[in-house]
RNA sequence: GCCGGUGUGGCGGAAUGGCAGACGCGACGGACUCAAAAUCCGUUGUUGGCAACAACGUGUGGGUUCAAGUCCCACCACCGGUACCA
């Protein structure tokens, strides 16, 4: 009988408590050790609970944690919720709940669920981005980047969502509607707080060279940042004001033969005297804000657009005249909103140009050498482009100019259950902070959180609470009614970690200096563009502030793939196909639910769930708690089984440092094969085995540990095995014989023979013989300890 | 369209240019059992052959190499990101 039943429920639980009670996973204060700062992203706590998805990354982490504080560091996993947000928000809409006490339930419910998994969370510094306490610093956070001026408000047109009725940031938006409830998303003027991430554009892609992401993460990010570089160029008008415009090929400005501008463009609306069909012209520019940016999109192959009779442009570099148009494939939110139309050498002014059968002038020939370019003929395209900057540059009608697709942060929202900005509106000093010393600006109790008809917030109702004094002069004044959006608080968390209960500040000076910046961190693809842009950006500017040590707060960054379905399709409710981690843990244990997930396919790829592969794992659970019925101490383990545990312990430490789980656990349930062909294992090797078991499956190997008396103390807390590089090499090799790179056969024989030796044994191996017997042999290739290939002709 | 990524048995997946399919699931055969489950032993890429063995085989088509899943060129399919960004 090699397997052994066990009770999970009863061995889980017990060690889980036993860990807590004695603080076994406290990340201690003390600054002189090694540090290693694991960091997983916290979770938005929701009614549904776990979803089979998050333990795959806290399980991986966990790992790192584990075997990181059996290698002696001082090691800080910590974990906390990021808990305001619409869905709690919503529900305690529908429900007439505050959404406090909603919040209270779901996090409960989740750390149970947590607990559950034996993860090695220092449960001591649990934040929550809802507790006064904690958004306190958030608030604090938002007025230090009001006073540098990087948060702002201001009048702009923004992404609404009709159904949260709610703005949102362009990072929100997908595919043209909202992230979260998939809802319509238009375009309305509102008068928004703003962070300027723009003036970081180029720092946030600058410092990606000093982190260790992965590629893809940088490019997602570098690409999202959108950097171009090109020109800013001038050219007058016959109304005496010179149209300013921005193009990435000032090369081709000779090929220029008409410009477009935006239909929000001001020109228009300045020199509508002078416009001869501005009747036409406004009802364009109406029919184009009518529609929502999704109606833009899906109407992109069409262009539309409209000339404004009377005006027209003169082209600095030939004098020429060019005729203006209005149309909404030119966006007023990036550049000046205003082009020169270059046809021959861009797609969609090419399509705008045919359509109105404007003129087309071909300037750089097959060769991508410019021609009817004036000065210009003959260069090569990108020399041109040098060339007509400085030319520009130097007759006063242009410069060199950087752009980004990078827009600010629109960080107001209209809603309950968020931090509320700590600004004051007086009449007469404008918009003011709040004192430090009034924060934390708690939101006020209040029972109706739906958003008002109008879309405000709903704080706007409560008057006691937005009627104030302005804290500058004492008059009469208002809050602001406008919450943080949910990023906020995810944007710094990592820093709270480090001294989560620190009153004066968000964490003491020390604490930051020693825990800063986090070695790994684990997270979704899906937040590179939000919560990993956002907290970069917020870290540089504590940096520049003088908080945080150095510019970036991640040292490694790495992705786990989701966890699909049975059905290879994303788990979700209408899918029918969600699994509940409930279920599992209750049902096979949570280290067989651990072992299943890391084992289940590459860590950053995705992988869909199959319910009848975990009974593998739990196999290999109870084939290893099984162990401790052939401990035989009078016997001597065989030498190629104790190479191969060294080898084991070797691979099983590189592939948890290089992410590779699940061949992390093939190895070990390879050596536990080989233990059994064996028929024995000594208490020396359990204890190995159950050390280099003891991140992956923490209870069971805890169990043993001390069935067995392996150690003192936990098995958990115990030092991590290591392996001699001298006996990682097997004594004897099996080499494989090849004639032209086709196997014929094996010989096994003793390391280190040279190939002569290694061809006499290979010609002694009548399979590989009969293939050379009576040919010329070319060449012989021997791979030492791996291979031999005769060739012959 | 552009930018990333991925294509390997019935399935999840392994393979520093060096024996393709480790490890696991499933399936099949056997042992144990009155029987079943569990467990243990064996087989399991395809084709041909009683067999030893042979041929073929990592999305497709070429190429480099003694040797290619791996490198190069061209293409196809799927997934993710992004999209009138001038």
């Amino acid at each position: 009988m090699e397997t052994e039943k066990y009770n999970h429920k009863e061995i889980e639980k017990k060690w889980q408590d036993a860990w807590e009670k004695e603080g076994a996973f406290h990340a201690k204060n003390e600054y002189d050790k090694p540090k290693f700062y694991a960091l997983v992203e916290f979770p938005y706590p929701s009614g549904q609970g776990l979803h089979v998805g998050h333990p795959r990354s806290y399980t991986a982490l966990d790992i790192v944690a584990r075997e990181k504080r059996m290698q002696g560091y001082n090691v800080l996993y910590p974990m906390g919720w990021d808990a305001f947000g619409l869905p709690t928000e919503n529900y305690a809409i529908k429900n007439k709940i505050h959404p406090r006490i909603v919040t209270e339930k779901n996090i409960a419910r989740f750390k149970n669920q947590l607990q559950s998994l034996g993860i090695s969370f220092d449960w001591s510094r649990e934040i929550d981005t809802t507790d006064p306490e904690y958004y306190k610093w958030t608030q604090w956070i938002f007025l230090q980047m009001f006073k540098k001026g990087l948060a702002y408000k201001s009048e702009a047109t923004v992404n609404w969502c009709t159904s949260c009725r709610c703005v949102l940031a362009n990072e929100e938006v997908v595919g043209g509607v909202c992230e979260r409830c998939g809802s319509e998303v238009v375009q309305k003027v509102k008068s928004q707080w703003m962070l300027a991430i723009t003036k970081y554009a180029q720092r946030l892609i600058d410092d990606l060279e000093k982190v260790d992401y992965p590629e893809r993460v940088k490019t997602q990010q570098i690409n999202w940042i959108g950097r171009s570089t090109g020109a800013e160029v001038d050219f007058a008008t016959n109304v005496n004001e010179n149209l300013k415009i921005y193009t990435t090929r000032p090369d081709t400005i000779y090929g220029v033969t008409y410009m477009v501008i935006s239909p929000e463009h001001p020109f228009i609306e300045k020199h509508k005297s002078k416009i001869k069909n501005i009747v036409d012209v406004e009802k364009y520019k109406l029919e184009a804000n009518k529609k929502s940016d999704f109606q833009r999109t899906e109407m992109n192959k069409n262009k539309t657009g409209i000339k404004l009779e009377g005006v027209h442009a003169i082209n600095p570099v030939n004098n020429e005249e060019v005729p203006i148009f209005v149309s909404d494939y030119v966006l007023m939110s990036y550049g000046t909103g205003a082009i020169m139309a270059v046809p021959a050498h861009d797609e969609r002014d090419k399509e705008f140009a045919e359509k109105y059968c404007l003129p087309i002038v071909n300037v750089i020939d097959e060769d991508d050498i410019m021609i009817n370019s004036g000065i210009l003929n003959g260069l090569k395209s990108s020399d041109a482009k040098e060339k007509m900057i400085k030319f520009l540059e130097s007759e006063g009608k242009g410069k060199a100019k950087v752009n980004y697709k990078l827009r600010d942060w629109v960080f107001s929202r209209q809603r309950y259950w968020g931090e509320p900005i700590p600004i004051v509106h007086c009449e007469k000093c404008g918009y003011v902070p709040v004192p430090e010393s009034e924060l934390p600006l708690k939101l006020p109790e209040i029972e109706d959180f739906e958003s008002l008809e109008g879309g405000d917030s709903p704080l706007e109702n409560i008057t006691p609470w937005v009627n104030t004094k302005c804290p500058k002069c004492g008059a009469d004044a208002k809050r602001e009614t406008d919450t943080m959006p949910q990023w906020a608080g995810s944007s710094w968390y990592f820093l709270r970690y480090t001294d989560p209960k620190n009153k004066e500040n968000l964490a003491s000076n020390e604490a930051i200096k020693y825990w800063m910046p986090v070695d790994w961190y684990n997270g979704g693809m899906e937040h590179t563009t939000l919560h990993l842009l956002y907290s970069r950006f917020w870290y540089k500017f504590l940096y520049d502030i003088g908080i945080a040590p150095d510019v970036e707060p991640y040292k490694k960054r790495t992705s786990h793939g989701m966890i699909l379905g049975e059905n290879n399709e994303k788990m979700s409710k209408s899918r029918g196909n969600v699994v509940n981690p409930d279920d599992i843990v209750s049902e096979y244990g949570a280290d067989t639910m651990r072992i299943y997930e890391m084992f289940i396919g590459d860590f950053e790829k995705p992988a869909p769930w199959n319910t009848s592969s975990i009974k593998g794992s739990r196999r290999f659970v109870e084939r290893y708690f099984g162990l401790q019925k052939i401990v035989d101490d009078n016997k001597k383990m065989s030498s190629k089984l104790e190479t191969s545990f060294h080898k084991t312990i070797k691979k099983v430490s590189e592939d948890i440092e290089s992410i590779k789980f699940n061949t992390a656990v093939a190895s070990l349930m390879s050596l536990i094969n080989e233990i059994y062909e064996q028929g024995f294992i000594t208490t020396e090797y359990l204890g190995i085995f159950t050390l280099l078991l003891s991140p992956f499956a923490p209870h069971v190997t805890e169990e043993v540990w001390k069935n067995c008396k392996l150690g003192s103390g936990f098995a958990s807390n115990s030092e991590w095995p290591k392996y001699d590089e001298k006996k990682c090499k097997d004594s004897e090799v099996e080499i494989a014989l090849q004639v032209c790179g086709k196997f014929r056969g094996k010989i096994n024989c003793g390391t280190g023979l040279s190939k002569e030796e290694i061809f006499e044994l290979a010609k002694a191996n009548e399979s590989f013989s009969k293939f050379i017997d009576g040919k010329e042999i070319v060449k012989i290739i021997y791979v030492p300890n791996r291979l031999l290939n005769a060739v012959v002709k």
